[in-house]
DNA sequence: TTTAAAAATGAAAGCGCTTTCATTTTAGAG
DNA sequence: CTCTAAAATGAAAGCGCTTTCATTTTTAAA
């Protein structure tokens, strides 16, 4: 009795590879050749295979193949914080061209923190990614031999040239700051207040002061310690406060440079409330270039920071890198000076 | 001769399980449970197989686990985009509470498009994801199809019912935009303006337009369509060129809505830059209270979208979810309204 | 002690695919 | 046509883990 009783419902599952073969009449190796190397295989019965597939609604096993083929086609990234517009940005671009060459975007966030970012990034080697992504060049000692050792194609972003032996796609962020002081200097500025994120580990930001403090150095102006002014995030907030601090402590500054956009919307709505006429009284710099720069009033003098195409063009070499080619080390992305309304010749000898 | 070539070098490759079971002195089955159900295990055996554990440095091979335990312990999720920061705010919290409970994000973007958004998730289901998160419920008909077929837990997120029986977590945006225009007649105004990036399919934004519209038309007030600009995205410019657009067909109106920050900041800026006082001259809301909205001078009136929350709680939902527990279909969050200096009484009889 | 029931362990069968390797088929040359 | 090289196919062995099922060991009741 009860013998129609069956042990599995094959109708209701999902079809397997072995169904597909069944159907076309083929073997499981041929089939799956049909599907993954389909010039070993007669056009006549690929065209068998592909039809079975789609009367079946075949779609392969993600993990069976991963696991068969010692590929995922996943990708690992790791960035500071989504909170801020130039990695949202840079990630958007990152998962659209990866989508299109076929991988899958695994994200996490490290909130500026080296410990948590250690913790994502073996999180995301141990998920079996094909290639990780990460930001600058700041890492926990143990971070770049626990990589080496998964032997997984790594690369570095936002940076143009990794202490480390990654490869680095990105600006020269030094530089950049370097040209955006001198270009300040040339307006006649000599008395510079400057806020920073620098407190939390963050070798992007420690660059562009250091490039700041080059110019500056070199045009024989230093920079007084209660004019410079290190913040953990590069949040508005931080902005304004800093600016409030800067002008509290150092009234004569009449430039004031910011390692990020945010904050320098800070620092320029701070200014604006409290009766500075900008750029008139005072000069504002950012650094990214992201969305509310151009849109601020006035508009925010800046220098471009193109978050899109690194993340493109890490996605490119990263997959090129996973293929097995050879990728280059150092791919340096132009950082262009955007002159907007908020800088302006200083005021003649006040 | 040649007698010490041997097939494979053992030591160097990744440990395995067997490996493990191997050095432990007990069968690889012991060893699995050691580790996946310690409890089955005599405690002393157990410590012995951590104890291998780390002296071989074992982690192990998430796709051999996924594909023999079925469960690949990855959510995907799909966001229009993450140039908006109330999702990108969302997916950061998402992926942390998410890595708490031992998963990892997938993350997509569909850029408001509703065929990508297809595309993605297809993607996301086919490698594997146990949960999936979405936004809104406006979806293409074959998607909910599709989500049932791969049977895999998903809901919805930004919104607090949907459609289909996703279950949902976030605010009832049409109540609140309802609310936030009543504030608005209560301050007297009568002549309102609404920018609305509601022209790609965008279920959030309509249903804040329509909470408005519900408002006004209760009051026996009616948005003339020339005071009513449509944009695609949410963008600062977009706010800039909605204002204008709107006073310069409709002059007499002293209140302007957006159904989004960004486009209210981007009103705002354009109204200051025109000379116009806000709140003074005109009052202006925006929607979502995103950073930028309370840094901003004048600091914008908005509504609360608690897009953290709404990221944490996706995540504690969908896992409990994918360990078979039932979760609310409605989660419906608080949306306070959020009073702040760029609104003002009408001026009296102009 | 003896014995039945419970707990711990091991052997082995998959999970769904890719990929050797051996075999059959086809094509091209003589 | 015959013979050989090349092309296409199939059988079967994994990939590294989990889990069932049978077996052994332990515990506790009698």
């Amino acid at each position: 009795m009860n013998e129609s009783a069956k042990p599995k419902r094959p109708s209701l599952l999902r079809p397997k590879l072995t169904d597909v073969a069944k159907l076309a009449n083929v073997s499981l190796a041929t089939a799956s050749r049909a599907l993954g190397q389909p010039n070993l295989v007669r056009p006549e019965v690929r065209e068998r295979v592909r039809q079975a597939v789609d009367t079946l609604g075949y779609a392969p096993d993600r993990m069976a193949k991963a696991l068969s083929s010692g590929k995922s086609h996943t990708i690992g990234a790791v960035v500071p914080t989504l909170g801020n517009a130039i990695f949202a940005d840079g990630v958007e671009a990152l998962q659209e061209r990866l989508d299109q060459l076929g991988y899958i975007l695994l994200l996490s966030n490290s909130q500026y923190d080296q410990q948590k970012e250690y913790r994502q990034i073996r999180a995301l080697l141990e998920h079996g990614v094909d290639g990780l992504i990460l930001v600058g060049d700041n890492f926990l000692p143990e971070v770049m031999p626990f990589i080496q050792k998964h032997n997984v194609p790594t690369l570095t972003t936002y940076i143009c040239a990794a202490k480390n032996d990654l490869p680095a796609i990105g600006i020269d962020n030094h530089q950049a700051a370097y040209r955006l002081t001198q270009y300040l200097l040339e307006l006649g500025h000599r008395n510079f207040g400057v806020i920073a994120n620098t407190v939390l580990p963050n070798d992007r930001s420690q660059a562009r002061l250091e490039g700041v403090k080059a110019a500056l150095e070199e045009a024989g102006i230093s920079l007084p310690r209660k004019s410079l002014i290190e913040v953990e995030r590069p949040s508005v907030v931080n902005g304004r406060r800093g600016f409030s601090s800067i002008l509290a402590a150092s009234p004569e500054v009449t430039a004031v440079m910011s390692t990020t956009d945010a904050l320098a919307v800070g620092a320029m709505t701070e200014a604006l409330r409290t009766g500075f006429r900008v750029p008139e009284d005072i000069s504002i710099v950012g650094f990214d270039n992201v969305e509310i720069a151009a849109e601020f009033d006035p508009p925010l003098t800046t220098v471009h920071n193109p978050a899109a195409e690194i993340g493109r063009l890490a996605a490119d070499h990263l997959v090129n890198a996973i293929q097995g080619n050879t990728i280059p080390m150092t791919t340096k992305l132009p950082a262009p000076l955007i002159v907007r309304d908020s800088t302006r010749h200083v005021k003649s000898a006040k």
